[in-house]
DNA sequence: CTTGAATGCTCAACTCAATTGAATTAAATC
DNA sequence: GATTTAATTCAATTGAGTTGAGCATTCAAG
């Protein structure tokens, strides 16, 4: 994940493509809802017979579920398959310098159990065990004849690999920097283990229960410790060369502006992200340090924090016009460790760019969306990010 | 193209297994150069016989060429393959408001004609016809048992659909509006077309036959009426929801900066292009309007034109951060219709940002490149991008 | 109320494109 | 020269999808 693998292109047998097509068969039973055998067969491309093949061996393995014959018009009423959310789980687990966020999810994504685990060192040694230890718990909570467990996804501060910008990045975990997690985790939890940086998993966690349940293209502003950002394009997710695509906190919006930890002026995280509130707010004597804290000063309307809103936006809203133009997405989502009311509270401040490709004749959503997101966003964005695996073939899409 | 197409997933059987196989062999072949039958086996994840039938399919076609017998350690020396750059041709369009250019690439994206024809109107009823003469001619060039045409790309100024953004665009051409480009173009053409903006065509053809012929993932900087912007990420053209994606020229770079056609204040467009070098020039005098006027100030080291190069690095250099905290990058690549002296003298000035995810200790290449481009770029990226989708297939890349 | 068209689905036979295993050829090494 | 290694082919097999016939169930027309 961190190195430049030279992405190796292979083909495809009878096997490859039984998993591919049943991978297809999920994903649109995921965005459909519920589904008979033969508009699957006429979503897919493929005949109705195999497409019985396929419900067949899915329903075997309770990945799917059979519901009633519905009636629409003429004919033999179609018997509606829908996901089973018991059909299979997945785990998330967020690592950050101090502490441990482990959640469990089911086949839709749903939340089943999460927990925090404060640690004392962020070390590989002291990391490893106690994830182990918390996926374990997190399976045990399940009861007995738990179902398959897909994978688990991880989320560690980025950037990965040794680059220029370590403001603030893995370089807080210490002891990881020619490790390769992924290697390491897989090791250790005998599951298949995927590693992402916290504001890809978030998007894919808004995604797949969140407020971009319909979208195939989209921008998620995360904010967390900076400021980060996932992409979604046309469904697939943008990673970069080396995996550290989306470093919105240091793209710089004002010229010689702020300096930043970084070493550069004006960048974006300067002005608008939680340390900058934190900051902005102690030089007025308050202390904005947690989430809560937030919360509490927005609920009395403390006119400091409103100060810090209208600062922010206008940075923002210029980020928010670079990436529509970069990235033409259907909407911007900002979501992350912030107060939901501080989020649409910001979006209203907003003072959007007139002239960017996203202001169109038929926009039908709104540019810039709150996300739905919670304190364990990242984590379930690692769990989800194993279900999308499970119906996201790498294959095949025809416009 | 415009529209947003709720991106179909199909399933795949046998005949598309197949057809992707070509692909990945097609592909391997292009990005190696040369390989035997057991190489390709073991590059492609497919048993020997399998690609034993493929190879013997596609060197029935003509589109591989078999060579000598190469000898590597002991056992039975591998039969070579290589594209056969006569093996297909295809066709690549530029649509301009006052010209149509013309070009046709062989299999491997080599030129083999070029053509620009001025055009009074840019109305559908004058462009199809001329573009449909001037493709047979460039065919009929090619003499009589030419090879099959693949199919023809067309480049045409973005952005799609009705957007804010207007300034320099489609709007230019009229009578476009409420037409579809890509099947108007096929029915006149009776091939393959698809429709891309400059940018991304310039971007491929810079994969194809240009500087990028290694990289999975870079940014193409293309330098045409205003600035444009091709990513390539992970070998994936990178569209966005609407086919608008890569509007660098209209990013802001100077809050409150120099006022721009489209409304917006300090679009980088407005600091760095060929526009904003020719507005800079004429107001010391200078006609600066096409390419020429710009490499005869440059052969004589005008100190003017030197001086737009120093102001216009900075903002470029900051957009280059940009792009690289953003996308992650190989490289940025600049290119387009500007003297390639001149772009070597831009990246000599640029004052590039240190602290960005592309400053890395184990780069080999340079952060920023010069294309290797001239002034059909446009029309041979579009060409070269039929070439591409010989052997891209959309599917299965495993890291 | 009956009958026929439309639609969902299954059965059985078939086909395509892969895989598997044995045989063949040619070079490198002993 | 004999042996090992590797590329390739031949022949048989297999996995997974397709095709076409037939049955079930519903709607709609007569």
């Amino acid at each position: 994940m961190h190195r430049k693998t030279p992405l190796k292109i292979i083909g495809s047998n009878a096997e490859r493509t039984r998993l591919h097509n049943r991978k297809v068969v999920l994903g649109h039973l995921r965005s459909h809802g519920k589904l008979g055998r033969a508009e699957l067969a006429r979503l897919t491309g493929l005949s109705t017979q195999a497409m019985s093949n396929i419900i067949a061996e899915l329903e075997s393995e309770a990945l799917i579920l059979a519901g009633e014959r519905q009636t629409k018009g003429r004919g033999l009423p179609a018997v509606q398959y829908t996901l089973n959310p018991a059909g299979a789980v997945a785990l998330g687990v967020e690592v950050r310098p101090n502490a441990i966020l482990c959640a469990l999810v089911n086949f839709l994504g749903d939340t089943l159990y999460t927990k925090r685990i404060h640690i004392e060192s962020s070390e590989p040694a002291v990391v490893l065990p106690t994830v182990k230890a918390a996926c374990d718990e997190a399976l045990s909570s399940i009861g007995k004849n738990a179902p398959p467990v897909l994978g688990a996804g991880i989320v560690m501060p980025g950037p990965f690999g040794r680059v220029g910008l370590t403001g603030a990045g893995k370089a807080e975990l210490v002891g990881w920097d020619d490790k390769d997690p992924q290697v390491l985790f897989e090791d250790v939890l005998q599951v298949p283990v995927r590693v992402e940086n916290d504001a890809t998993a978030a998007a894919i966690a808004e995604q797949t229960t969140g407020s971009a349940t319909d979208l195939q293209s989209f921008c998620f502003v995360y904010f967390g410790t900076g400021l980060g950002l996932g992409v979604i394009s046309n469904g697939e997710i943008l990673r970069g060369a080396f995996g550290n695509a989306g470093e919105l906190g240091h793209v710089v919006v004002e010229r010689g502006g702020r300096l930043c930890s970084c070493g550069n002026r004006g960048c974006l995280e300067t002005y608008t992200s939680r340390m900058a509130a934190s900051e902005f707010l102690q030089k007025r004597g308050k202390s904005a340090e947690s989430q809560k804290d937030l919360s509490d000063l927005l609920a009395v309307n403390d006119p400091d924090l409103d100060e810090w809103i209208c600062e922010a936006a206008d940075p923002l809203a210029q980020a928010i016009g670079t990436l529509e133009n970069l990235f033409d997405p259907e909407a911007v989502i900002l979501g992350g460790a912030m107060p939901p009311e501080l989020l649409e509270r910001l979006i209203a401040k907003l003072n959007l760019i007139d002239a960017t490709v996203s202001v169109r004749a038929d926009r039908t959503l709104p540019r810039v969306v709150r996300g739905a997101s919670g304190w364990m966003t990242a984590a379930l964005g690692a769990a989800a990010l194993i279900i999308h695996d499970t119906y996201i073939p790498s294959i095949s899409k025809v416009a």
